[in-house]
DNA sequence: TTGCGTGCAAAGGTTTTGCATGGCA
DNA sequence: TGCCATGCAAAACCTTTGCACGCAA
């Protein structure tokens, strides 16, 4: 890797500057595009696909794919809780489709066992756990799609 | 649910037909179009995404969102091993790009934890473990992706 | 006969690519 | 100056929708 061409542009600074300040939260394109948009900046879409490719490649941004023909959801992570900080998945509702943080330490147990037992490096940035949220289940009544 | 208005359809019996001869195997839309014009057969793929999606929500097939724009995989599991089987969880490796299954006892306690933890319900069959698998893992002499 | 399933064509939406221009080093 | 980044337009791609026709019940 080490730095195959990566300019330090001005739309790199401003992108980077705006995820610090939404980190953890879950956003897609269009949302950084109206964010830019709305405070009379534009940064063009393609920009940001590539820049934010390049920033999952840095391990900076975490890309999730939901569903298809939806936009893909990113996520901004500061390099020094990728250190101090604990593993941390991600569960969807399928119901509501809320993104959700877990962030547990038993969890680094499933790691490990994938690791030592299937012999497979899981990286949490991009798992996700599939299912329905507690609210959800609550909601439910008549009991659709949650048994099948 | 309760088979609200499911006609039982000539083209419906030859997808399962063909489904339980690749039971377990990875599969998109696409596939199965070839695979019906190569004997013949012709199936629109409208017809094949609108049965696969009926199928999901019977629970006979598992459909995971790998990456966007390319094509979802699915993949058809009879309803004896829905019963009989243990849990399945899926491994995607990002280097090479297989699908792999990961049939372990020991998992069912992670959707366990997950439920009594973090009260939510987990449904292995959309879920996908992003990570690198052993082979890759071995290929890499240079260290690039896998320690960020 | 009623109503759902089928399949073609077209639309919808996200993401990628081509290319001329502009900015960083 | 050389090379990469930018951003517009267009392409590529998967998936969904509209609609007339055909088939299952």
């Amino acid at each position: 890797m080490n730095n195959r061409g990566n300019y330090k542009t001005k739309q790199y600074d401003e992108l980077l500057d705006y995820l610090s300040t939404i980190e953890g939260k879950h956003f897609n394109v269009c949302d950084i595009h109206d964010h830019f948009q709305s405070v009379g900046k534009n940064i063009g879409t393609t920009t940001i696909y590539r820049q934010l490719d390049r920033m999952v490649d840095e391990g900076l941004v975490s890309k999730y794919v939901l569903e298809p023909g939806s936009p893909a959801c990113f996520e901004y992570m500061s390099p020094d809780k990728h250190i101090h900080g604990g593993i941390c998945f991600h569960l969807r509702c399928e119901v509501c489709g809320r993104l959700i943080h877990m962030q547990c330490d038993e969890l680094s147990s499933i790691s490990t066992h994938i690791m030592k037992e299937h012999g497979f490096r899981v990286d949490p940035m991009r798992t996700v756990f599939y299912g329905i949220c507690q609210e959800c289940m609550e909601d439910d009544v008549e009991g659709k799609k949650l048994c099948h």
